[in-house]
DNA sequence: CTGAAAGCGCTAACAT
DNA sequence: ATGTTAGCGCTTTCAG
């Protein structure tokens, strides 16, 4: 902490000995002020403020058992859909007095479960959002120590799930309504939890809706798959394109771009999670993905389990819809 | 000295009971293993498997007044610039055995002050990315607790700094050198250091190489700023522009096209901080802003302060380099 | 309303 | 190579 200039911080202690009274009232004046006389509080306060002084949180940590910590852990911060995710839970955890320690793990499950060790011991609580790790090591540390999980579902365990199922049946649905009849799905990691409720929500509305779907998966959700598959889109003769991404719709307007075809006359475009704001020309329609809410509600589900932890075991999910942007048109 | 209960957590003392030895030498297995007997360490290791043994952080930390924590702070997490720059902060830090605390000021002075005096009483030192805070209260800080800053140039403090000049003027030297003639700058919040920095570093390299230069200032360093800034590029008839950052610049791309001109076609296009990657379309000519390495390197020189604080006040800056990609073309 | 006393779990001289 | 002895700074009964 300190030693970088002269000499010691100072302690409750040294407070005690210029107010003249015990270091418990010292103590009291911070943690229980009604508990004291006013007028005492008012002149500990004042010497602390003098004096310099800031509460040493290992020793409130050691003697209380709370560490004011809590930590979350994500796959790859530098990843889109983190940040704003980061950010709520940061802010969350604020409002409640509690500070974020963060972590990456670079999309490796041994990392995330080291990282996690390392992070409990100084955490209170835990949030693991879109978890690499197999079911049994959640389960391992979700036996020992408080964790909320987000977008991973593990019965037992508390957990969050943003639910793109709606939102993407909404996408299809506005489509249908808008005379699309052949509607093309350009699908991503294959394995993924999010594909797998993505294609299936597509694949159930285009049947109620009776559209034709084509599915054009590429494998990977990066910008340069959305473009190569462009090419897909059209020799499907599909007028509207629903993209497991933001990312993959980004890069299937340029290529539609490229090969001369314009968004949203000749075709339409709607993307997944909202991450690029409305930053993409034109102004891309995608499903929201509501990670702000998912980030927030997680600490505080968290904080619920802390104060009291037989309330585990809750599932949210927080369903999406379409945001309509300039993507999308009337075919 | 022990009676240890099975509902508590293990302590050393546990371990020392079973395996009949003192506290000091189950600590010393963990911390200076080479100071024991192969054996020893071994068995202690052992037992502490089976009780399934952790470390107290809190205990460790008041004893030996090292919390093994670093913060960082950054004025807006969801801010493309930051995320990776915080990974690779994050990532550093984690090579040297430190977990991370992350703040976020959410762009207010007050907050960040706040937050930096909740953060640093668990941390052992602080990286400060582009803070809003007056230099007085930097310094405040610095004065108390090793403090890195990214992005901000405070003399008397350590600081890391991206120096995007050299990179803006590599970019106006490639268009000289492309036969551009006229060119134009749109730039961002005229009070922040990056735009002084940039619109300078215009103005030198366009006066080196004897081109015209337009400035156009929006103010505020949005995509929309960048998509109303394209009807004055072309009626300032310049034929390339450089924009302040990489968001503007995507910005100007799609104002552009409204507008009809082709991009590197009619007009060349150069952003800023390189955060976009690739996915733009075209792919955006940006500068270089090397944040991640501005991350693992303020935590390198943390760690370093942290040992020996005398070695405060280091400057360093890194310099950015042109990245060509397709949003330029001779004229 | 305030003080005294007893730790929280660990590390670190100082002995052996 | 290991044990002894003190705390680190704070909270928290328990008394008064």
């Amino acid at each position: 902490m300190s030693a970088s200039k002269s000499k010691s911080v100072p302690t409750i202690g040294d407070i005690a000995d210029v107010v003249g009274v015990s270091r418990s009232t010292v103590s009291r004046a911070f943690g229980r002020p009604n508990l004291l006389g006013a007028d005492t509080v008012k002149k500990i306060q004042k010497a602390a403020e003098k004096l310099g002084y800031f509460p040493n949180q290992a020793a409130r940590a050691l003697s209380t058992g709370r560490s004011g910590n809590l930590a979350i852990v994500v796959p790859d911060i530098a990843n889109a859909f983190f940040p704003p995710l980061i950010r709520a839970a940061q802010l969350a955890a604020d409002n409640f007095g509690m500070s974020l320690l963060l972590g990456d793990s670079n999309e490796d499950p041994a990392r995330e479960f080291t990282l996690l060790n390392r992070l409990v011991v100084q955490a209170e609580g835990l949030v693991l959002v879109s978890s690499r790790m197999p079911n049994k090591k959640i389960k391992e540390i979700a036996g020992k120590h408080p964790l909320v999980l987000i977008n991973r579902d593990v019965s037992g365990i508390s957990r969050v799930l943003i639910d793109t199922s709606s939102g993407v049946e909404d996408a299809v649905a506005h489509l249908a309504q808008t005379k699309h009849r052949r509607i093309a799905y350009v699908g991503g990691p294959s394995v993924s939890w999010s594909e797998q409720q993505r294609s299936r929500a597509v694949r159930r509305a285009a049947a109620r809706e009776g559209l034709a779907v084509e599915y054009i998966g590429r494998g990977y959700a990066t910008f340069d798959a959305g473009r190569e598959a462009a090419g897909a889109v059209i020799a499907a003769r599909a007028s509207a394109a629903v993209a497991f991404d933001d990312v993959v719709a980004h890069g299937l307007l340029a290529g539609l771009n490229e090969l001369g075809y314009r968004v949203p006359q000749d075709v339409s475009v709607i993307g997944c999670d909202d991450v690029l704001g409305a930053e993409t020309y034109p102004a891309l329609t995608s499903v929201s993905a509501r990670h702000m809410e998912a980030g927030r509600i997680a600490v505080e589900m968290l904080l619920k389990m802390i104060e009291d932890p037989t309330s585990s075991d809750v599932r949210i999910t927080l369903d999406t819809k379409l945001v309509l942007r300039a993507t999308t048109a009337p075919r």
